[in-house]
DNA sequence: CTTATAGTTAGATCGTTGCCTAAATATACA
DNA sequence: TGTATATTTAGGCAACGATCTAACTATAAG
């Protein structure tokens, strides 16, 4: 699972699409047109997204809306703060 | 290189070799002797994250000491704490 | 200068990843 | 039901990445 996440987190295009939702839910033709790529990949990119958990989708009529999904990104950064050697948040 | 970045932290066997080092530095030998893979494997990951500078290297005498290289750590986790939604600092 | 030790570089293999086009699925609406 | 739109799934291919063994380089010490 973390690894799945650093996974997800290693590819530019995953990290654009992360940064576009971070203004606000984007379903997935809106996500797809910020980028020269076709649809299907961009498809693929959010599929690895949401396995990650680091995305969710809900679907709306006929578009699939993705939003950030807070909670495995704060899992993620805890592991480079304790790496970093800064103290953890004891939870 | 923020891409080297994290391209190199998407390795399992990276990230173990980055939380060895928050112990303290190690020589190469050190580092491979926790590990169930060969030396050469574990020297191709050190030039990955020499090259992404997460780690320094330097020779002392028949040896090669890694330590982290906290500042390109911040940078990663200043990327994150972005999409995260955290006040990023000034600087 | 020769040998031993530490580590890296080279080259091969094999699984993984990222991209594409074509086809399939799902919803909306006439 | 039939057509249009949105998105995913399938299949294929080239590039990349992780690993190994063998060979090389660098330092140390007799």
């Amino acid at each position: 699972m973390e690894n799945e996440v650093f996974k997800a987190l290693s590819d530019p295009t995953r990290r654009e699409i992360l940064r576009l939702l971070r203004g606000g839910d984007m379903n997935a033709g809106e996500i797809s047109g910020h980028f020269d790529m076709s649809k299907p990949s961009i498809s693929h990119h959010l599929s690895l997204l949401k396995h990650a958990r680091l995305v969710l989708d809900v679907r709306k009529g006929q578009n699939i809306v993705y939003s950030l999904n807070m909670t495995v990104f704060q899992e993620a950064i805890g592991w480079m703060l304790a790496v970093a050697g800064k103290e953890k948040k004891k939870r």
